[in-house]
Parts: structure tokens; sequence; C-alpha cells
DNA sequence: AAGTTTTTGTCAAAATTTTAACTTACAATA
DNA sequence: TATTGTAAGTTAAAATTTTGACAAAAACTT
């Protein structure tokens, strides 16, 4: 089977589709056509209808698409079909946000640890889980088949974690540090800059001025 | 003076320049050509040119870029170029973690308060910002020149605290709640969606496999 | 001081992404 | 069961974005 690669433009989009399609659900819609879902998201009914035949024909003409089924088939596409297992690298204040936001969870990505090197905060609790100390991280992420680490320590730190937890078999990183993460080929970063959003605002800002 | 729409493929890389210039600056370096900027930073030269021709000549031919201009000529095309007030409205632990966290006043987005509907936290403080009740807002956001609000409340809430806030005059929305918040023309709305953000990051490592 | 190298700014080509239009298939209805 | 309307899937066109190439200008070199 031919594997053609999906831009990014499209990977941007679809969890946006998720996120609408699981409100729909929710709402008892069964069914919904690209062009009402594009009314809602202010996108082109055809933007919609493209983005999913790259993955294939998930509705049926004249009556459009089966919420239930779409939902589960987006589900499908991201991977958030069965759970993951994610450790945090930093208990600092947005370590913690994320330990303690229970959406995370909600959609299948389990916080199982979080790590710090600072020595006083060793047992101490975020939420429930004990923080432990970065120097038992890697056989933490041998054992307990870690999928996604999130990087919430100071630019100057992040390469250094992020090349331990890569060492011991980490995939994907999820970078909220403000720096950039070089990894090998096979491992995957999504980056969260949030000063690098702000400044985007600022512009938006001035320009409407 | 013609007025050309810069596209937002430009602004999302200008804070990347900006901070990679921040970086050379920091260690001492005074100039520096396109092409030495693409290798470090994974892009074309060409590209760096192009962008940076958006807003104006900043290089000289034999030369390059000066470092040091460049950096607060970015900073000027983004706004940073001066102080702005901003607001948190929700203080769970991720409005509290942009309170506490020190790297938006480093680069003059400074955080003067912190709003809830919870009664129980009235002024309990947040790092040294006492928080305040929802009710009180309109009221504060009015009287204190606010640039830019954060939204970190359940997504249920979202959109009814942004009308508060945009009734009261403020322009900038910095939106962290899972839901799109609509907005009349004149406001403009930067998203932080972390659960679209750790789906991205599913979907590549599922690609990867 | 002349010649050589570097490097920008710009133009045009190439590639990608988005939108629009068309064709086909199914659903609803009488 | 035949007819009409709806809406997906697909193809083509348009728009946008990125890349490559080159002339002009400045900075080095000898």
């Amino acid at each position: 089977m031919e594997h053609r690669t999906i831009s990014s433009a499209v990977i941007r989009r679809l969890p946006r589709y998720y996120r609408y399609l699981g409100e729909l659900r929710e709402s008892g819609v069964k069914r919904i056509s690209s062009r009402e879902l594009s009314e809602r998201m202010k996108v082109t009914a055809s933007q919609i209808r493209q983005d999913l035949n790259n993955f294939g024909g998930f509705g049926q003409q004249g009556y459009g698409y089966n919420v239930d089924t779409l939902f589960h088939e987006i589900a499908a596409i991201l991977g958030i079909d069965h759970e993951h297992n994610v450790i945090i690298i930093g208990a600092g204040n947005l370590g913690q946000a994320l330990v303690n936001s229970g959406d995370f969870a909600k959609r299948g990505f389990n916080i199982i640890a979080i790590f710090d090197n600072n020595a006083e905060l060793a047992g101490k609790k975020v939420g429930n889980i004990k923080i432990s100390m970065i120097s038992q991280m890697a056989d933490f992420i041998k054992k307990n088949n870690v999928d996604i680490v999130a990087i919430t320590v100071p630019r100057q730190a992040a390469n250094e974690v992020a090349k331990i937890a890569i060492d011991a078999g980490a995939r994907g990183i999820w970078n909220f540090a403000h720096t950039d993460i070089s990894v090998p080929e096979d491992v995957v970063v999504e980056n969260v800059h949030l000063s690098e959003s702000i400044m985007r605002l600022s512009y938006k800002l001035k320009e409407k001025k």
C-alpha cells in the first residue's frame, strides 16, 4: 500500500474536527454534513472533505457523516484510540499544572510520574503522584513503557534531560522549554512555546490598532 | 503607504528568529548572515531573507545582519518593544503557573491581576498577586489599561468571561480553554490548545512506528 | 586600488495548499 | 419504484508559500 505523507496543515486541523465532533456527539447529533460542519467551524466544506479523504471515505453521499463513526475514525488516525503513558520532567508550576489537570487523563494520556532534580522536592506529592529524582528517570522509562515525555524544565536543562529520556527509550517529546530540542531521526517533538504564542498575540494586537 | 497583509506563516516564524537572535546577542555575536542563521535554525536562508524583507531591508550586502539591530527591529515588529498589561481569568493550576512563571514579565508582559469566581479563593495570593473575584474584573479592566486577557477557565465558562472582558474594553484574548471563542471584529485571539497539541504528538508517534 | 568574495534584496519558478466545480451515489419522498 | 434533492468524493483551478537564482552592493584581500 502506497503511503502518501499527509501535510502538517491537515494534522493541525484534525484535533479541532475531533473536538467539534465530540461536542456534537454529546449533544446527541447523529449525522452532519460537511457544509453544516464548515459553518460551525468557520472553514470551507471543501477543506473538510479533502482533509478527511486523505484517510478514507468516511461519509456517504446524500447523507453526510455519521458523527459517532467519524469521531472514532479520527481518534484512530490520531492514535488516541488507546492509552498513552506520559511522564513529566520538571516539577515547577507548569509541570504541576499538567499533572493536576484532569483533561489529559480523560483523553487517555495518563501521567504516571513526575521528575525533578531538586532534592528538596523528593517524595513530595503533586496531585497523587510522588515527585522522583531525575537520576531515577532512565530506569523508570525502561520499565514502564513510557510513550511521551513532557519537558517543563528551564531551557538550559532541556536538551540534557531530553537526551537522558531518549537514551532510555522515549520516542515522543512534548517540549515546553523555550528552546529547540535536537533529537535523532526516530524521535518526534511537539513544541509548546508559550512565549512565542504571546508574541504572536502582541503582533496581532498591534496590527489592529 | 500601502499596507500589504503579512502571511501568518511569517508571523509564526518571527518569534523564533527573535529567540535565536537573543541567544546570539547574549553570547556576544555581533553580526550574522542569513546562511549562518539558516544553518542554526534549520530553515532556508532564502526564507529568512524573504521574511525579513516583508518589513524592510535590515541587512547589508557583503556583511549580513547586525544582531543587535535586527533583534530590536523584530521586537518592534512584534510590538514587544513596550510593556503590556496582562490579566488572568481562572486561578486554577494553569493560571497560577502563568503568574508564577517569571518568563512573561521578563519580556514585558506584566501580569497585574488574576480573577476567579470561587469565593473561597478571594484574597488568597498567587505569587504576590491577590486573587480577585470575576465580578470586579470589568471595573479593573476599565481602570488599568489591560491589553491582554489570558483565559484559563473551564471551557464551559470561557465565552462568558471573554464577553465580560471584551465588553469592558479588552482587545487581546490569550485562550487556553478547550473551545473556540467568538469575538467581535476588532478583538484578536491567540489559542493555546494543549489537548490538540498532545494529539498531534500522538499522531506523529504513530506515524514513526 | 583593483580584483575577488560575500551576502543581501528581489524576481521568478516550483511546490504546496486551498478553494471551487463537477460527477456520482445515496437517501428521501411521493 | 421512479424521481428529486443532497452531499460525498474527486478533479481542476486558483492562491499562497517556499525555494532557487542572480544582479548589485559592500566588504575583504593582496
